[in-house]
DNA sequence: GAGATATGAATGAACG
DNA sequence: CGTTCATTCATATCTC
C-alpha cells in the first residue's frame, strides 16, 4: 500500500520503515559471524543466518546479503584508509576524524561465491520493505548557507609549508576586448570559457587545440584574442 | 535507535562521538571548491583538500569525504525540490522561441565533471577508498590542473600566495543590463546571484544547469543575460 | 535550557 | 566489488 492510495491522507500510523533497521541483537549476530571469518557467506548460509536473525525481528535474505556486502566493503576501506594514513607522514595537526569502530579484523574468507558471478538476482524475496514510504514528515529543508561563515572573513593562506601544489602563472590577456586573467599554460578551453570556442588571435590565426580541447600553447600576455 | 535500551550490548561502545566542526575558513574553502564545480573530488584531490584544510584545524580525509557527499546530496535535493515546484509552470510551449526554454532549467549531468568534457584523465572518481595501487603515473604531460578548479566569486578572492589555488578566469558579462564580472566556468547560480534563478541569454534561450544548480557552461564574455 | 535548525556521520540499498 | 544515493541518526548551534 502506497501512500498514494488516493483516499484521504491521514493514515500512516503504521510506522512503516522503508529500510531495514537491524536490532542490536541482530547486529551482534551478524558481527560475530563476520568476525569469525565468514565474511562472505554462500547463499545457503545466508538463508540460515536470516532465519536466525528472524527471531529478533523481520529481515529478509537480501538484507543479510547487503549487510555482508557493505560490511566487507567498508571494513576494507577503513583498512586501506588507515594503511594509507600510516604511510603518509606526519603533518601536524593530525587529524581528527574518523569514527569509532575499532576495526573488526577483516579476515578474509575463502570466498565462496554463490550464485555464480554477480548479481543476477539476488533473490527476489523479501524485503521488508513492504512498501511504502510514507512519511509524512515534511521537513522543510531550505537552504542554507552558513551565514556565519560569510561574516568571518579571514585571510587565508599566507603561509604555506607543505603543499606541493604547482601553480601556474596567471597572465593577463584581452578576450573579446576585455582584460582578463587566465592561466598562462595550456588550458581547457571549455572549462575556462564555458564553451567549445575557437580562440582566435587578433592576427587572425586560431590558437590550436588538441583532441581534448586544450590549448596546445598558452596565450600570450597582453595579446588580443576572440572567442568564436 | 538509542544506544541505550539494548540489553545486550550494541555495536557502539564508545558513546562519545565528537564530531568535526569545521572552522569558518575551512567551510569557505570547501564551499569555494564545491562552487567551482568540483563537487565530487577524487581520492587524491580529497587528500589535497584535507591538507589544505589542516592549516586551519584538525580534519581527516573522511571528514572531507563526508562533507562533499552531504553537500552534493543536500544541494541536489534542494534543486529537485524547487524544480518540482516549478513544474507547474507551463511546460511545453511550443514554439515561440522565448518562453519555451525558460524552464529548461534542469538538464541532468553525469555527475562527476569538472574536467569538463574531455579533460584527460584527471577525474575519475574515487573516494576515500581507493585502493591502491594504481596510479602509477603521473607524468601528465598535459593537464596540469583542472582549469576548472577555481574560485568562484570575484569578491572573495584571496590572492594568496601559497598553495592550491582555486581560481578561474573572471569574465565580464551583462546581467540584467549591468556589467558584471563573473566566473568564466561553470558556477553555482545560487551562490553567484543569490537566488535560484534561471539565467536567460538575450537570445531568449535559458542557460542550462545541472542537478546541483550549476550552470553547465560558463557565460559568454560580453553577452547579455537576465535572471528570471 | 527546551525546541528548532544546520549539518557531520553512518548505513541500508542499489547500480555498473 | 567499488561507488553512489537516500535516509536516518546525532550533535553542534542558534533562538526565545
Amino acid at each position: 500500500q502506497t501512500p498514494a492510495a488516493a483516499d484521504s491522507a491521514a493514515a500512516t500510523p503504521p510506522p512503516v520503515r522503508t529500510r531495514w533497521t537491524p536490532k542490536p541483537e541482530q547486529i551482534l549476530i551478524l558481527e560475530s559471524i563476520f568476525n569469525s571469518g565468514m565474511v562472505n557467506p554462500p547463499k545457503d548460509e545466508t538463508v540460515r543466518i536470516r532465519k536466525l536473525l528472524e527471531k529478533f525481528g523481520p529481515v529478509g535474505d537480501a538484507n543479510v546479503f547487503y549487510w555482508f556486502q557493505n560490511r566487507r566493503s567498508r571494513s576494507r576501506r577503513r583498512q586501506r584508509q588507515l594503511q594509507a594514513a600510516a604511510t603518509s607522514a606526519s603533518v601536524g595537526g593530525g587529524g581528527a576524524g574518523f569514527s569509532q569502530e575499532l576495526m573488526a579484523a577483516d579476515c578474509y574468507y575463502p570466498a565462496t561465491f554463490w550464485g555464480s558471478s554477480s548479481s543476477s538476482g539476488i533473490q527476489g524475496n523479501i524485503n521488508i520493505s513492504d512498501t511504502n514510504n510514507n512519511n509524512n514528515n515534511n521537513n522543510s529543508d531550505l537552504i542554507n548557507f552558513p551565514a556565519s561563515v560569510l561574516e568571518q572573513s579571514p585571510k587565508f593562506f599566507y603561509e604555506d609549508s607543505s603543499c606541493l601544489q604547482f601553480r601556474q602563472p596567471v597572465i593577463t590577456v584581452f578576450i573579446n576586448g576585455m582584460s582578463m586573467d587566465v592561466s598562462g599554460g595550456p588550458m581547457d578551453v571549455k572549462a575556462a570559457f564555458g564553451g567549445d570556442f575557437v580562440v582566435v588571435h587578433s592576427s587572425g590565426t586560431a590558437v590550436p587545440i588538441n583532441e581534448y580541447g586544450f590549448l596546445l600553447e598558452g596565450l600570450k600576455p597582453g595579446e588580443n584574442y576572440f572567442l568564436v
